[in-house]
RNA sequence: GCCCGCGUGGUGGAAUGGUAGACACAGGGGACUUAAAAUCCCCAGGCUUUAUGCCGUGCCGGUUCGAAUCCGGCCGCGGGUACCA
């Protein structure tokens, strides 16, 4: 009898699904559609486990739906444009474009050999210019929509590169490379005018039912809904200009706890003052150094700056706060103006008392009515509070009656306007810098900013560029920037910014529907695969990317590139988790980490050594990164145990929405356990065993099988579903039925497994005189009547104590049940006699007597 | 800093208000074998006075007849934080 051999199987089962092409997406009438998609991959060089994690989910998916009557879209592609591309190029001198369509090639032959049931004909890259122009066709339809606008916004500068960096380039507010500290500086640069659908990306996310909670919750909390009131403070006397301020505040109702009134560094006023203000300039100067991320911001110390400037209190024009520059105010939420009220906020609070302002208490606690001294009193808005004196005539009341309150009455006042704000931003899609999507413009010395036609697209990269000096090289590029006027046909300069990669990633999900159509889509074909079914990615895309992708989406239907029922382009999201593994450091002599190979490394009871016997860090559980040497290559794994192993032992261990810390142990034992179901298929079918009275017991066993099983695909318990085909294949191996019986569990026992192993289903399906291709076949159906027990075992609990159990009919009634459990030893004597206080009988599950 | 998760035996995990530890890994014992490998069978949360016992799901408290599961507060770890993708 022959082993089980992956490596000969493998290739030829790949062979047999390209030959029939049976995974080749095909539109026709006659059954229902779905659409797999998982995200694709960052063109990295080398698949790494995680890469294997993710796209065996999405696999099991779409084998599962092949098998239940679908047309199957389950395409593959590249997310290749970026920053790694161009860092190789100045590391190693490579050309970003060779670079990444060599790692493209590299990775596509790294995932055929996992027999993936892709479509391999839609394959394509962001970076092919079959792409990108169109992506600069969408770019155009969307300017001319008015979804595309100019402004200046802050940007990470090195002053001694001259260039702009990534924020992850920005290391302890130093730059990477420089070691200089790095400033904010403002740039004009292009966006997308998302914060116009705020209000209804926020309220469409109810509609999205098949979301996972979490993700739905941080893209509110991100979009951010907040109303608040907006109003004006009097400046005591007007400068340049202005006699007034505007302001926002979310806490209206605090103002008679007004402390100072505070300006984001980028106010206007700000920059007027600046001009003739040299002590304030050098105090904006010191704002301005370190990154713009957010985390940046906040965690910078708060500095301020007094102007010397007052306004007047709006209801009581004789009361006069200082007007104060303070850093850790933005201008991009609000007003870019604020009234600080440091009893109540602590950020507030903490820059009184650096600066020596007032501190006014509004309200205290209606138990504990102390005032303010060390911390700010924030209690839940939902919390009722005694207020101090309140304008508005309140006494007690909670933080969001009084902010209502507030508003109506500034309102009636005439003092101010009830606005809804939110914190979501209008997203910067411009990069400067060569390895992106050129965004599709032309900068005439007459016209001003004209968009290029459309028949000149793709406006693609030159290839003849070089990275030896940091910045942009489509700048410096000799001639590439040269164009005429699309407008009055003069002598023009083309736009050097290129896309944020978030662009290309917005929209791929509809080219995949028409890979190659001479449109950005195919509104048919789009009409027909949209939306996708089931995307499945990782948590870190939660906000950004989902959210870019719903605001593009309902840009494309504003500009007909897709049907208005796509409005919300996944219909379902799946969010896995992570591949971590342990990293090994030390640290050289001069105290810098040095990381160590897993295969370098000894580990031993916790502690871990090198070979010469240098003691080890472990870092446990961290994000595999390749600068960290501790990427898990599927390679090998494949290369001794073959595909499936790999595609098994990735979904059997760990719930895939749960990180997994990755052991190399594992995937022995999963290899050992196919081997035995090959061996156990092998046996059945050279065996010659008549029909027995077991034959029935393994029966049903293999019914409840197809109904676990099918439930745990169904719902993502991968886990589960493998755990569950363990029990299952111990229950065939023991099993001494006939046969016939034998023959219909294994070959059930090959269809369930095949989604995640689908190159030894084909064998053993083969083996057993299965017909044509397992991946075709119908998937079983569990008969109903096989799942019910006629009896089950409850429990006997005592005080919620579990002290012995019975074996009862399943649907004996429940007082005859009691009767039973009164009767039990354990209950007996736990009662000693006395009257049970309550009896507690849940059908089928448990029973509770309390004594 | 802020937002969102997660935390269960030596290990991965199961159980989403009802028997905590299914199914595996690693470990221990046995069968087969001249021997080994492979295979098959069995054991296995902790403690102790070995029982009809006690403890036990990061920590503290609460709700409930009953909590890993729900609520409140802490601790630790991870993701995101708008130019990594």
């Amino acid at each position: 009898m022959s082993r089980y051999d992956p490596a000969t199987i493998e290739p030829k089962w790949q062979a047999a699904w390209t030959e029939a092409e049976t995974f080749k997406a095909r539109r026709t009438g006659d059954k229902p559609k779905y659409y797999v998609l998982e995200m694709f991959p960052y063109p990295s060089g080398r698949i790494h486990i995680g890469h294997v994690r993710n796209y065996t989910m999405g696999d099991v998916i779409a084998r599962y739906k092949l098998s239940t009557g679908h047309n199957v879209l389950h395409p593959m592609g590249f997310d290749a444009f970026g920053l790694a591309a161009e860092n190789a190029a100045m590391d190693r001198g490579i050309h970003p474009k060779t670079w990444t369509y060599s790692n493209i090639d590299d990775m596509v032959a790294q995932m055929k050999p996992l027999g993936f049931g892709l479509d391999w004909s839609r394959m394509f890259a962001t970076c092919d210019p079959e792409y990108y122009g169109q992506q600069q066709a969408l770019f155009l339809d969307f300017l001319e929509q008015g979804f595309v606008y100019r402004k200046n916004a802050v940007v990470n500068w090195d002053p001694v590169d001259m260039t702009v960096l990534a924020n992850e380039q920005v290391i302890d507010g130093k730059g990477w490379r420089s070691d200089a500290v790095v400033e904010r500086r403002e740039l004009t640069q292009w966006f997308f005018k998302i914060s116009d659908m705020a209000g209804e990306l926020l309220d469409a996310i109810d509609e999205l039912e098949d979301w996972p909670a979490k993700v739905k919750l941080m893209q509110a909390n991100w979009i951010g809904r907040s109303r608040g009131l907006e109003f004006a403070w009097d400046l005591s006397a007007p400068v340049h200009g202005f006699d007034k301020i505007d302001v926002y505040t979310t806490r209206p109702d605090t103002l008679m706890g007004a402390s100072f009134l505070g300006l984001s560094p980028d106010h206007p006023l700000v920059k007027m003052l600046e001009k003739d203000n040299a002590e304030l300039a050098s105090a904006l100067a010191e704002m301005r150094k370190g990154g713009t991320t957010e985390e940046a911001l906040e965690k910078a110390e708060k500095l301020g700056f007094d102007t010397g400037l007052t306004v007047r209190h709006p209801l009581d024009p004789s009361w006069e706060i200082p007007v104060w520059v303070a850093n850790f105010i933005l201008m991009d939420y609000g007003t870019g103006a604020i009234f600080a009220c440091p009893a109540h906020d602590q950020r507030d609070l903490d820059f009184c008392r650096k600066y020596d302002l007032p501190v006014i208490d509004t309200f205290v606690a209606l138990d504990e009515p102390a005032p303010v001294e060390a911390a700010a009193f924030v209690p839940p808005k939902t919390e009722k509070v005694k207020w101090i004196s309140h304008f508005a005539g309140l006494d007690e009341a909670t933080g969001q009656e009084a902010v209502d309150a507030t508003i109506d009455w500034m309102q009636a006042k005439g003092l101010g306007t009830g606005v809804e704000k939110f914190r979501l931003r209008d997203w910067g899609l411009s990069r400067q810098r060569y390895w992106g999507c050129p965004i599709p413009v032309v900068h005439c010395e007459t016209c001003g900013v004209v968009p290029e036609k459309k028949e000149n697209l793709p406006i693609a990269l030159p290839d003849d560029v070089t990275f030896d000096i940091p910045g942009n090289p489509l700048d410096r590029h000799p001639t590439w920037r040269d164009c005429a006027c699309p407008k009055c046909g003069a002598p023009a300069k083309r736009e050097t910014d290129t896309m944020d990669t978030f662009v290309d990633s917005s929209w791929y999900y509809a080219r995949f529907t028409a890979p190659h159509a001479q449109t950005p889509t195919d509104l048919e074909d789009a009409a027909y695969w949209m939306n996708v079914d089931q995307y499945i990615g990782g948590i870190e895309h939660a906000i950004l990317h989902l959210l870019y992708s719903r605001f593009f989406a309902r840009a494309m239907i504003a500009t007909g590139h897709l049907p208005q029922t796509a409005k919300e382009p996944f219909n379902a999201l799946f969010t896995q988790g992570m591949v971590t593994h342990a990293i090994y450091q030390t640290k050289d002599a001069n105290g810098r980490r040095v990381y160590h190979y897993p295969e370098d490394v000894t580990v031993e009871g916790g502690s871990a050594r090198l070979k010469d016997g240098t003691d080890v860090e472990i870092i446990p559980s961290a994000k595999m990164s390749k600068s960290k040497n501790n990427v898990v290559d599927p390679q090998a794994i494949i290369a001794t145990y073959g595909a499936d192993t790999a595609r098994w032992f990735v979904l059997s261990d760990s719930p895939p929405e749960r990180d997994v810390e990755w052991t190399a142990s594992g995937a022995e034992a999963a290899h050992r356990h196919l081997s035995r179901v090959y061996r156990i298929a092998a046996d059945i079918a050279a065996s010659d065993a008549p029909e027995t009275r077991e034959d029935d017991a393994l029966l049903k066993e293999t019914h409840k099988c197809i109904h676990d099983v099918t439930m745990g695909v169904e719902s993502f318990g991968f886990n589960a579903a493998i755990a569950r085909l363990y029990a299952f294949t111990n229950a065939l191996s023991k099993s001494r039925a006939g046969k016939e019986a034998k023959t219909f569990a294994a070959k059930t026992l090959a269809q369930l497994m095949a989604p995640m192993t689908p190159h030894l289903s084909e064998e053993i399906w083969q083996l057993l005189g299965g017909a044509g291709l397992i991946a075709n076949a119908t998937w079983p159906e569990a008969d109903e009547a096989m799942l019910v027990e006629d009896t089950v075992t409850l429990p006997i609990q005592v005080n919620g104590k579990r002290r012995g159990e019975m074996e009862v009919p399943r649907d004996m009634p429940k007082e005859e049940v009691e009767k039973l459990a009164l009767a039990h030893e354990a209950v007996v004597r736990a009662l000693d006699g006395a009257q049970p206080k309550k009896l507690i009988v849940v059908p089928g599950r448990i029973v509770n007597v309390v004594v």
